[in-house]
DNA sequence: CGAAAGGTTGACCAAGATCAAAGTGAGTGG
DNA sequence: CCACTCACTTTGATCTTGGTCAACCTTTCG
């Protein structure tokens, strides 16, 4: 399944064209927009706010997949049931496309389904890196990652392209602990110590409790390993 | 990154031509096929054998992405380069096609972007179960998956239908402890451990060290949770 | 037959989970 | 507007799973 597809890349614009006088949806915070389960009949464009994916086991066991930001497509799923739940984390609004609508541009338009690959392989790239993270890091490591991933999310969203912009260390952290900790695969409690142990290390500060600032990003990369989310990726057309 | 297609789905023929009057390479186990960072000029057909995909951090540890088998197609790549390597376990044999070739063929044949689709879904799908496993899941639930995974894949091989077939529950196991740790997150001492246990509770029996036979495939899957891989997915055409 | 690689087992250790309690803060009703 | 409440977070104590280290098997292959 695919839950959301990463930033948007030079064409993407294409796909953006299918939200142009969609209908509109407003989310609270924690309103569901997709329950695990229902059939697969729309997808969808954020216009604003932060999304969560997840999925959960019969026991109750829940992995986050993905944080979801502005301009990101979600809803495109392998069978016509969606397998995963996306509410809101902060008010967000979203574009609403029947799913069929978006198939037939997809093959009508030239070099659409060129485009999609791309961005489905991004989705991929992604999710290797989730892969290796839950496989190998250590929960400091991951949430070191996290938190670089979160500023580039963030970055993306807003457009900038400087890895220095003002404020670009500052980051928001909207979600629950737990939230965290269901993307990270640990506790909710390991979170709040390697939140600790992060700034005790000097390389973040505690803005508040839902705002983080990076003090040393340099160091935070280092720890989180080879992935550095701002390198790699060309940075899409908005 | 695309490492790997899942398995085959009614439609892939149109892939499979691809590689009709293809170079063969024949591959001793243990010989790499991929390495990571070459440039990706290729994608593969495997024709027979056993491959593994892995990506490997600067400090050494690895992450084992997936087993491949016949008729899983690989070396799609995201970028002008592969970002992961991929050897032989057992010796194979695979169909060579030169990366432009499959993309001209992708944008001609009538549907191939579709049932492309398709398959890149399937592969997103199986990497979410992945994400869930290593999240979620304890060492025991972890190798209980994976055997459950490498009988699927096998009958799906060897284009096995029924769930039951003679030998079905004999699940061969051709690449090392390590190999299997590093797919499942653990350490080698761990899935021995994890072995023994499974043994303990007779829901295996070791036949040797390369081979072991499910002795409960009920109680195995129950361990394993909801992810039932005969269940949900359809049978591919051959 | 012997060496080397791979696998198992045991003893001990540590990262992270679990359990418990106290602190913090945002939203609500008086 | 304030105080209360409830949800979220942090911190501490303890426990468990899985990791580490080391020794000993077993298999394979030269």
């Amino acid at each position: 399944m695919l839950a959301a597809m990463a930033e948007p890349l030079s064409g993407a614009d294409i796909f953006l064209a299918a939200f142009d006088h969609a209908p509109v949806r407003d989310l609270a915070p924690g309103e569901v927009l997709i329950a695990a389960g229902a059939p697969a009949a729309q997808v969808f464009n954020i216009l604003g706010g932060m999304l969560i994916v997840s999925r959960t086991g019969r026991d109750g066991r829940r992995q986050v997949l993905s944080f979801l930001f502005r301009d990101n497509f979600l809803g495109f799923a392998a069978t016509d049931h969606y397998s995963f739940t996306v509410e809101a984390v902060t008010a967000a609004r979203v574009a609403c496309c029947a799913r069929a609508d978006f198939d037939r541009r997809l093959e009508r338009a030239a070099g659409a389904e060129r485009t999609f690959r791309q961005m489905t392989f991004r989705v991929l790239e992604d999710m290797v890196d989730m892969i290796y993270s839950l496989g190998q890091r250590t929960a400091l490591e991951r949430l070191a990652v996290f938190l670089l991933y979160l500023r580039h999310a963030h970055r993306l969203a807003e457009g900038i392209a400087e890895d220095h912009a003002p404020g670009a260390d500052d980051v928001a952290l909207p979600m629950t602990r737990e939230d965290i900790a269901d993307f990270l695969g640990l506790q909710k409690e390991t979170v709040s110590r390697s939140f600790a142990e992060l700034e005790k290390r000097s390389l973040i500060s505690r803005v508040d409790n839902h705002c983080v600032r990076i003090r040393a990003l340099g160091p935070l990369r280092e720890l989180a390993g080879v992935v550095d989310f701002a390198a790699p990726h060309r940075l899409g057309g908005g």
